[in-house]
DNA sequence: CATTATACTGTATATATATTCAGTATAATT
DNA sequence: AATTATACTGAATATATATACAGTATAATG
């Protein structure tokens, strides 16, 4: 999807809030009347940006002819399971681990995930990731320097950032002062990504 | 709600599968076509019936101004609005402050919230809380000490710890040692109380 | 430096559309 | 038997609406 204008952005809005608030989409005119134009012209014009982009479609000579082109279309809502992050212990989709589950509709942090990981200790506070707190999870090997990932070494499950300096050596970053660095040499001991972090919940 | 005749049903289906097909309402001509009517009036009697037994509603004047009114109010899903925090500006509700809206399912966060607001600088860093963050908020005025409050003085918005020391001074305490604690006296200074935060979404 | 995209105002107009009026006909109510 | 609701055709019309055209202005791009 191509870049998308803050004016541009606002028409969108507009539609969207239109149409909820309506039952159907907007004209020109009240287009303008809702972002203060003054020539109905303004709106044609962001309009068809946004046709050209992508983002709506227009249909031609016909009056609030405008529908918005949803890329996602399983905007349903899915049964997410909250799994305890125990100290030891794999976070597994085993039953015994999970919590319960959490209704959040699908690619709501934009990519699509997995599972919640319910946070323990405080070793990410810097990155703003407190106790309790729950991370969206996607199981994923593709993971690029500065990710936040779900690493397990042996039984032992963390959340850090993940910096490879060399083929072999992994190092995985707390971010807390207080917290050391965990420096893993791959040809002696085994590291397995469960996932990375693509978004996070937190509740109160 | 009143009985519905077999041919009213049918147009109330038209304008339904009319509508998840083109994503707005059909004219009455374009109800004609589908049900093979040869007069739009045909069309406007069973429009204005299904309006008299409540089954739709129909905008005067407005072309395609067809909305089906739906009694299953209990969509647990629902569209929240993103606003931005802005230095000098009062995070309501105005169009031109929406940036958009948020598909999230009431009660994520255990209670109601109203919008979502875009968190801007690292004032409450150490409360997990970062840039561009989005913070549910729950207008409201019940506040208890050490609530995450958004509190509004003159047109200066901020996220603050909310602490009432004495009748008349009210604290708002940053989670961040690089910024100043915010003393009020309300006798001096007007403080508006926006509302508190009662959970938190961070996208990736 | 020319071009393109963005972001508007302002006017004009063909046509898309709602809506009224005039009929015809059948079935259900009162 | 008279009224009312349903179910249509057909024509007429005021207006709601999309859309083109003529400008102005700024920022970005090649």
């Amino acid at each position: 999807m191509k870049d998308i204008t803050s004016q541009q952005n606002k028409v969108l809005d507009c539609i969207q809030i239109y149409l909820k608030k309506t039952g159907f989409p907007p004209t020109r005119a009240d287009i303008c009347k809702e972002l203060g134009f003054k020539s109905p012209n303004s709106a044609e014009t962001h309009l068809r940006a946004l046709e050209k982009k992508g983002f709506i479609a227009i249909e031609s000579g016909t009056s609030r002819g405008i529908s918005i082109i949803n890329p996602e279309i399983d905007r349903e809502e899915d049964e997410y399971p909250i799994i305890g992050l125990v100290a030891a212990g794999s976070p597994t989709l085993a039953t015994e681990n999970v919590e319960k589950v959490f209704n959040c509709p699908k690619g709501f942090f934009g990519s699509n995930f997995d599972y919640f990981l319910r946070v323990r200790g405080l070793s990410m506070k810097d990155a703003g990731i407190m106790e309790d707190d729950l991370i969206a999870v996607k199981k994923t090997q593709d993971i690029k320097n500065g990710d936040i990932v779900i690493a397990r070494i042996d039984d032992e499950v963390t959340v850090k950032y993940f910096h490879r300096h060399s083929p072999s050596m992994v190092h995985l970053q707390p971010a807390n002062e207080d917290f050391n660095n965990i420096e893993v040499n791959l040809e002696e001991t085994e590291l397995f990504i469960e996932g990375k972090s693509v978004g996070l919940v937190r509740e109160n």
